[in-house]
DNA sequence: AGGCCTCCCTGCGCGC
DNA sequence: TGCGCGCAGGGAGGCC
């Protein structure tokens, strides 16, 4: 599920949850998540104190007072779900709002001051690591821009892909180039910069890649802003769930008309995923 | 090497 | 109603 927008949402939300505490219990589920849970998880937690929490691409990012960082990625269907002292949820922080199953639920962390935190993922295709904060430059060294980094020039991109045969698509989604677009926002940003979801790469000229540039951020702020999309469930909300669905003009519109043009959303299937686009507007 | 497909896992909505 | 199928916001691995 989440995209960049949604684990912005969710880091911001634990910033408050977490920062200051220390993890006073820990229990690990059976199961284990996309990957075995790291060796001695429960352990190297326990008894440390959350320094701080930053987000890098899809992944949350939590510095520990041993020099030791977590790094949880939420996968499809991964959310954390904090509970206040008193079992009282805490709201605000989650971009999935739907009833959460608590036989899903795969840790937890007991904090000081009496709060708890669980991670549930219906899915499972999340995963933790834990390593030392010297080894997260290279953890990370496959990653592309970060799309809201100001430094990030559309000229970048361009000598990136200009010789890449691939659609537009899959290209701006590749993890390796650019992180955080994910298959709603890539739908939603190239509907904004009116461009064809199976134009290849390299047809892409440096106007087009400033124009596509500032529509996916444009597209990822006004989500962040809105506390990201909430899919499922979303009628039997707490008031706290993400808003931003309400304002897709493509994704998961098909057939219906296009905002600008009324032309009915298309619907495709590019590199196995789902693509809306208007085959009007996008060229 | 680049690019595409399949698979991981569970649940849900749809059509028959 | 019940069942089987396809599909779901991610990404790694394998194949061509």
């Amino acid at each position: 599920m989440p995209e960049l927008p949604e684990v912005e949402t969710v880091v911001r939300g634990l910033r408050p949850v977490l920062t200051g505490k220390t993890i006073t219990a820990v229990r690990v589920g059976p199961k284990a998540l996309r990957f075995p849970w790291p060796e001695s998880f429960a352990d190297r937690l326990t008894g440390r104190r959350v320094q701080a929490l930053s987000r890098r691409a899809k992944s949350v990012v939590i510095a520990l007072d041993d020099d030791q960082v977590w790094l949880a990625h939420l996968g499809m269907t991964g959310r954390f779900v904090a509970e206040a002292a008193g079992g009282v949820h805490q709201p605000g922080a989650f971009y999935d709002a739907s009833p959460r199953q608590p036989g899903h639920d795969h840790l937890s962390l007991d904090l000081s001051g009496g709060g708890r935190l669980i991670y549930n993922d219906v899915r499972r295709f999340g995963y933790m690591k834990l390593m030392a904060a010297a080894d997260l430059e290279a953890a990370f060294a496959t990653l592309g821009a970060e799309p809201l980094d100001p430094a990030l020039t559309p000229e970048a991109l361009y000598d990136l892909c200009h010789r890449k045969t691939m659609a537009i698509k899959p290209v701006i989604m590749d993890q390796r180039l650019l992180v955080g677009v994910g298959n709603i926002y890539a739908s939603e940003a190239l509907f904004l910069a009116r461009i064809d979801p199976s134009r290849s790469a390299q047809s892409m000229s440096l106007a087009d890649w400033r124009v596509l540039l500032a529509a996916i951020q444009q597209v990822l702020s006004q989500a962040i802003a809105a506390g990201g999309s909430t899919l499922r469930d979303y009628a039997q909300i707490d008031g706290q769930r993400g808003g931003y669905q309400a304002h897709f003009q493509v994704y998961d519109r098909a057939g219906e008309p296009c905002p600008h043009c009324q032309t009915p959303i298309q619907k495709r299937t590019q590199t196995g995923r789902s693509t809306f686009y208007c085959a009007t507007c996008q060229t």
